[in-house]
DNA sequence: TTAAAATCTCGAATGCGGTCGAGTTTAGCA
DNA sequence: TGCTAAACTCGACCGCATTCGAGATTTTAA
């Protein structure tokens, strides 16, 4: 009968991770306590915490599982842009819509991400990711010679995925609404990366 | 006898942020408690309510009365000499100092600020007021003819302090070490910001 | 088969951020 | 000076995340 034990706790996470996504869809994350994750799954309040650390780490699991998808669809999807402003767009406009598909989901994944408490080795791979993906586009962009050779990489990525980041930070913050305002946003971000901003 | 009410408060509100900067040192942000901050203040709990509406206000209005002073005086400094390049980084270093004084507070400043929890109008005038004095440092370069016109400085701003976001990330994520390392990376971001990345 | 060890469960307890509202102090004016 | 309105103070309270601990269930090994 071995394995019964295995068996019930992976029911029983899926029910809690299945419970906290439409909780914190229908209320939001705040708003939804471990109490009303709890009950919806089935178990008692404290059971919870035998499978997750803390209330926000239910939430980063789930982004964890959503990031495969975002990037699963990055590999498959035949690039349409030409140009590296458009080809930085496109990238960061797939992964703006897969992180704010839900409005929680993409201000807890950048509470984990920019000054964690405690380092999440889920994310630190999938920012490698990140980096990986940016360094192809430039070393592209550089053999095509839209940009100056020689310039390191690492800092070029980190600079645009900073922009990112400013632009989610502006779309939490209240200063664009639409995924459009966002988008005019970091076209105007890349527009000043790559032609500076000199007269 | 007028103004003894006022005068009385100014006290008890540096009591609470002294209180709180040095509890705030020796025991971390999340592990001080109100009360901690209360008590050592000489009041009661519900009293530091009166003159700061959430935890985190406190930082943000100790930050920024520190950081007043330090600033207009670089407004008044800055005006001669130096280029946009050196002005950015004299800009950010100062406040880099400043919040890396202690380290711990740095990193808690920088989470409760970055993506918060809730909408926050502390938040949103702590952040205007380096706005707009970076806006400034950018009208007079487009006055000096060292960036094009017509640009929006709003954009501009959000870019560098984006730089500087990133920056600080680096720093507590392990990837710069000194503030000579983090001088450095913003020197780099600053550059490709201004120059562009083009052959 | 069985009994000890390991692990899981959950109601109760703890600690903390934040609010309430009754009591107190001050300001302003007659 | 006396009186009222406004503002301040703080103990008590609320809701919620997280931890405790004692009892239930499963695994392991002989």
């Amino acid at each position: 009968m071995a394995g019964l034990r295995e068996q019930k706790k992976a029911e029983t996470r899926k029910a809690i991770i299945d419970a906290a996504v439409q909780l914190f869809s229908n209320k939001g994350f705040e708003k939804t306590s471990i109490e009303d994750i709890a009950t919806v799954a089935g178990i008692g309040k404290a059971t919870v915490y035998t499978y997750f650390s803390a209330k926000v780490d239910i939430f980063l699991t789930y982004c964890d599982d959503e990031l495969e998808g975002a990037f699963s669809e990055l590999a498959t999807k035949q690039s349409r842009a030409s140009d590296l402003h458009e080809q930085l767009l496109e990238f960061f406009m797939i992964m703006f819509r897969f992180v704010t598909r839900d409005r929680e989901f993409g201000r807890q994944l950048m509470r984990a991400t920019s000054f964690p408490e405690e380092a999440n080795p889920a994310l630190k791979e999938h920012n490698k990711y990140y980096f990986d993906f940016l360094e192809n586009i430039f070393r592209s962009a550089a053999q095509r010679g839209e940009i100056a050779t020689g310039q390191d990489y690492y800092y070029l990525s980190a600079h645009v995925f900073s922009l990112y980041f400013a632009a989610l930070a502006g779309f939490y913050g209240g200063y664009s609404e639409t995924a459009e305002d966002v988008e005019n946003g970091l076209s105007i971000f890349f527009r000043q990366f790559i032609d500076g901003i000199k007269p």
